[in-house]
DNA sequence: GAACTGACTGTAA
DNA sequence: ATTACAGCCAGTT
């Protein structure tokens, strides 16, 4: 067997820090990528819920974009997805917005 | 190794 | 409100 691509530790502290948004909130690519020490890169963000497996259960519906802006468009399936995952937790969304009340920095 | 890409963000017009 | 652009930087071509 071949050895799979180790993750970067980057990756990992994304990873870690998006499986710590508790049900019901939100937070922003670029707020889980300075909770993982990693200030500034909120892209960084987007490329590793992309890259995550499946089998980690991630919940990456949690995560949106600046001022709760949901990032796929509109009739994207992601879209729609994320609008069911987050309605089903009780996130208030309106106009591919979150409710502001619901999008938190995440814990350190 | 240069050029391009992207689940981003803040600023400016 | 919308568009444009610079800054960001790991991955991919």
């Amino acid at each position: 067997m071949s050895f799979q691509h180790p993750a970067s530790p980057a990756l990992e502290a994304i990873w870690d820090v998006v499986s710590r948004i508790p049900q019901g909130q939100v937070s922003t690519y670029g707020a889980v990528a300075r909770a993982a020490g990693l200030p500034g890169r909120a892209r960084q963000t987007g490329f590793a819920l992309k890259v995550a497996p499946d089998g980690m259960n991630l919940p990456w519906h949690r995560v949106v974009g600046a001022g709760g802006r949901i990032v796929f468009p509109k009739t994207s399936r992601q879209y729609r997805d994320q609008v069911r995952l987050l309605r089903a937790e009780g996130v208030a969304i309106r106009e591919g917005r979150v409710e502001a009340c619901a999008v938190v920095d995440p814990a350190p």
